[in-house]
DNA sequence: CTTTTATATTTGTATATACAAATGTTGTAA
DNA sequence: TTACAACATTTGTATATACAAATATAAAAG
């Protein structure tokens, strides 16, 4: 991925200025990519991240803060996440009986056959997108951004 | 930045995916941030973007594709990214005389001045985004960003 | 025990983005 | 010169995201 030839232009970009083009469009190219790999599957990126969350608790059921803090969006958005997943028959959604203003959520035996499908996808993609590094470079690159 | 404290787990991430998902924080971290820096002035970063490539055009107009091509977004969005503009005075939008499907966008001198303004915050943001990094180690993330 | 405050989620709404189709213009081939 | 394809932009619409306010429950204070 070449900056100057994707932003089509022949000045030279100051060096911080092109870190911070560089990363956006390095992110747009993987989120591009990672959604590409779902479509088949009719979810979206952050669909799949709440499936994903959801069997790490390993049948535990998560409420709908503890989504929320282990993804990148609004509370209410993810209110409506977990609609559409609801809607799919990908996800249980309960309110809790210890503490009624909390819902619990859980992924469902269809939800946990479909995300394994999507799961070698994104997989795939994922591999592919970082196809160009050694494991070296990965842990360069991941030391990096730690000083974000 | 730390992932596992941000995305709250305990559990080790394989590399991979590590890297994808760190990506995606920072960028996320970067475009709060600069959107941040932007909120006093009314305008969104895209918005920023259009009105910094128009200045790098030295008074010649830019066309809708030209605009487009530099800057991450679909062609639909771009026609209401420069609606924005115009109704803001920042732009203005002619059709090409010699041929009359293109329309010619070239930045007011309000647009100008009120870059100008903008260019401050955004520089000062990028600056403090990238301050833990030395120029030895943006070089190197570019370059392992390049390998994408 | 009532009022207040804090917590958890949802609703409403504005803005942003993606995708498909429509419009108007130019170039080209019969 | 007319018909058709290509180009540049716009419109319509669905989906996604951000932000503020509303609802409902629980805990704490008086």
């Amino acid at each position: 991925m070449n900056v100057e030839e994707i932003i089509k232009t022949e000045k030279k970009i100051p060096l911080v200025q092109r870190t911070i083009i560089h990363l956006s469009l390095v992110n747009n190219k993987i989120t591009e990519e990672l959604n590409a790999a779902l479509k088949p599957f009719g979810v979206s990126l952050q669909q799949f991240n709440v499936l994903r969350i959801l069997r790490g608790q390993k049948d535990q059921p998560a409420n709908l803060s503890t989504l929320n803090e282990r993804m990148v969006t609004k509370m209410s958005n993810t209110t409506r996440l977990v609609d559409k997943l609801l809607a799919k028959g990908y996800v249980d959604r309960e309110t809790c009986p210890s503490n009624r203003r909390k819902v619990e959520i859980t992924i469902t035996d269809e939800g946990k056959i479909v995300l394994q499908a999507m799961d070698k996808a994104i997989t795939q993609t994922e591999e592919q997108l970082v196809g160009s590094l050694g494991k070296k470079e990965m842990e360069s690159l991941n030391i990096l951004l730690d000083k974000f």
